[in-house]
DNA sequence: GTCCCTGCAAACGTTTTGCACACAG
DNA sequence: CTGTGTGCAAAACGTTTGCAGGGAC
């Protein structure tokens, strides 16, 4: 909302009106969209915001680390907006639906590790949603 | 290996030398290529195989459930054939080279659930391998 | 006024599809 | 023989890029 408008205006970031909708269109809880979500968000408060821009302006938000970049099974990369709390996704896999659940983060032991360094940790869990166990 | 052919044999798959071939690629531990891979693999052993064989054939073997997909931040599949052992991945964020680890799933409980029905897990250690942390 | 953001359209890499032909069963 | 797997090429899809013009600061 307001609070990320204000808070990239502070970082200098050259501040247009689509950028703005297309901001705005990040807002809110459980929001995991996709480019093409996004655009078309967007384009509802905004006509002329082109598709380039879209994507210009997502990564560039997702390098500002405003954006964490999600990527699943369907090959398009979606968007999440809540960058402060770590946390996992439980998605549907009939409809897509996403939601975002407050877990601790799994650790691996020294021997797991490898030697690499973790850096941080993608959880999915794939299930069924409600709606959709139903209407089998 | 040889146990997958003969398991896809007695289940009525039908075997060709290029089915062969691209199962053959898909063997051994710590293997996740990616569909371009595969067919770089399977051509090694024999030329005349195609590109749209080697998908149909992937997403075949992923429907029998005997590979996994496993979609990351690049936005190519890869095909995992551990689908025994329940494991995660750990993957180097600079090299891409990716291991499995075995670790416990993480469970969700009744209150993070909503109601949904999980079916499977898919964890992702992002992290920098012992080479890249040394060359940076 | 300057620099960077924007739109358009074309290019890109991966995956899917349509259609004859070939071959395993 | 029959049904289905195959190769080729083109299309589909999400994403990225090049470039001329325009607007924020």
């Amino acid at each position: 909302m307001t609070q990320l408008i204000d808070r990239l205006r502070s970082r200098g970031w050259r501040l247009t009106a689509q950028r703005r909708v297309i901001a705005e269109a990040m807002s809110g809880e459980h929001v995991h969209a996709t480019a093409d979500e996004v655009l078309g968000r967007a384009r509802a408060a905004l006509p002329e915001v082109s598709r380039a821009t879209v994507y210009s302006t997502l990564s560039e938000l997702v390098s500002l680390g405003e954006l964490l970049e999600i990527t699943h099974a369907d090959g398009r990369k979606r968007y999440d907006p809540n960058v402060t709390e770590r946390h996992h996704h439980l998605v549907c896999v009939d409809c897509g639906q996403m939601l975002d659940v407050h877990a601790d983060d799994p650790r691996l032991s020294a021997d797991q590790r490898h030697g690499f360094e973790v850096l941080d940790v993608e959880v999915t869990f794939r299930a069924r949603c409600p709606d959709c166990a139903t209407d089998d």
